[in-house]
DNA sequence: AATAAAAACGTTCAAATCGTTCATTTAACC
DNA sequence: GGTTAAATGAACGATTTGAACGTTTTTATT
């Protein structure tokens, strides 16, 4: 995905004149770099949350990478969720990325969108190769779509704030699912978190080591599935453990989580919904306001800000 | 550390032009020293204090690629393995993306790009790991970080050809290595072909409905870990008979392919590396000789025109 | 040491972008 | 409805950029 354009092909992209973009560049709407000889390079993802802020949708959604997005009407959260489903069990990614990104861009908060249309729509294919309608590879190749979207909606988001916190996840052995972790690493982000998920099947002391050496300020640990009830519960209090120690929050979280496992591990929260994971984030810390801050002089560019 | 740099590898690394570099180096933007036969050379710490001047968030597709990239074809990719390793043990996305793209982009073949670039780094971390060099959780990282380059490359590669041949692959149950059929859905995507990886721990029977319900042309079985040779050796025998029977192509590989274990099983071909991989795929289809369009994105791909 | 391929040289030129000005449209308020 | 302030789009010459070219230097191989 491209990172940066010149203000001509965001003007193609936004539909607007280019005079117009170079005015928003200065106003600071946009994080604007400049070349050498003074030509500005303006950030897509910048651009993708101005969209996303002003409830916008591009003329061109091509120029920064993006499908053809669904029309305005049908951009509910409510229909979201089996919309994608089918998308994804005809395994017709583009439609899925379509919808997604769609949501996105409607300015439905990430927490919102992951939790009211990605995650049902996984729990039914879930119940779907329950009840034998779906077979496992289609279900794997419904995460592999999956993951391949949430990634792209990754590279979409701001960078991470240079001194905001970090955090890690993942989830422990003999659990298999990556989207759940997937999703947490990007409800992070959004707040402006440096976070990075490790994948599945991660060994509890693993986790610990990982404490000790990147010293975070969160973990989170996704649980999907259970194997055994004793290991399980063995790997979390070594972790939360190794955790408070450290001065770390640990979030858990996940549908295997019954209330009697629940009320055998400690944890600093427990999260039913990327929601939650959300509002106990920003807690800790939420990415500072964006608004457009260097009312810049002219002919001095944008040379301010000294960090 | 290299502490100078030929133009062409500081434009690729800024994302701009050999022709800009060469002008801002006149006027005296970067540090530029000059070879006795009149060549630029330009000191690598002030790339680095532009950077840090100019651009405020992460620039192009390559942000800084440090690392010296390939002039020739081949030779440029031995020096890049350590170079791929070290990036992905420090969890430098960025410079990790920096080669892998640079060295597409410089028209290194994809298959040796995976097999002696991306395959060798990981085949280290993972000797790091076994040596207890490396945590699990960094073996993890690396994997994610993987993942997702890999995944970008994908992006960057020209959709299936329309009436192309379709294929899909992955890793048997208790297989939990992802890497090595993304690198084979990437090898045949070159190739024109519908390739989809179906992600790792695919249980055999799922693999065979798979055939029979999709009806490829071509299904992929990468081996890395072979828990219980009998289940497996059962699973491929159960794959290959299906595959025969609805004229299927099998094609197996991977580190744990013992000869032993490779003569209990029954495969069209079996591959040891992703160039192997594409000679035999080539052998069955190849995308038709380009038209008169694109020959590559090269640099900064925001340059596109209206149709 | 000789040779051939790949890079980098310096230059030119078309296209893109710069900053600015100005007429027009949009919106808001009385 | 009419007036005003703000935002937009178009236009201008000056500057910057990217691509092309033939020539020279560098690098790798024989």
């Amino acid at each position: 995905m491209i990172n940066q354009l010149p203000p001509k092909q965001v003007a193609r992209a936004l539909g607007v004149s280019e005079a117009s973009v170079k005015r928003w560049c200065d106003k600071g709407v946009f994080e604007t770099a400049r070349t050498v000889g003074g030509h500005r390079r303006v950030s897509t993802s910048s651009v993708l949350a101005y969209l996303r802020a002003e409830r916008k949708s591009p003329a061109l959604p091509q120029v920064l990478g993006l499908p053809e997005l669904p029309t305005r009407r049908d951009s509910g959260l409510e229909s979201a969720a089996p919309k994608l489903q089918s998308a994804l069990e005809s395994a017709d990614e583009e439609s899925f990325r379509a919808t997604v990104f769609g949501l996105f861009l409607a300015g439905v908060p990430l927490p919102n969108l992951l939790d009211d249309g990605v995650a049902p729509a996984y729990e039914e294919i879930g119940r779907g190769w329950e009840e034998g309608r779906v077979e496992v590879y289609q279900e794997r190749r419904t995460c592999e779509i999956g993951t391949r979207i949430l990634q792209e909606l990754r590279s979409a988001l701001p960078p991470p704030d240079r001194d905001g916190p970090s955090a890690f996840g993942g989830t422990l052995s003999s659990d298999p699912y990556t989207l759940a972790s997937t999703m947490a690493e990007l409800t992070l982000r959004e707040l402006g978190w440096s976070a990075d998920s490790f994948g599945p099947n991660l060994p509890g002391d693993s986790f610990s080591s990982a404490i000790e050496r990147e010293r975070p300020r969160l973990v989170w640990i996704c649980v999907s599935h259970v194997e055994s009830e004793t290991a399980f519960v063995e790997s979390c209090g070594q972790i939360f453990e190794t955790a408070e120690r450290n001065g770390v929050a640990v979030v858990v979280g996940g549908p295997a989580l019954s209330s009697p496992l629940t009320s055998q591990i400690r944890f600093s929260a427990c999260c039913g919904s990327m929601r939650q994971l959300s509002d106990f984030a920003r807690a800790l810390y939420a990415r500072p306001p964006a608004g457009p801050q260097n009312r810049s002089v002219h002919s001095s560019g944008c040379r301010d800000r000294e960090p």
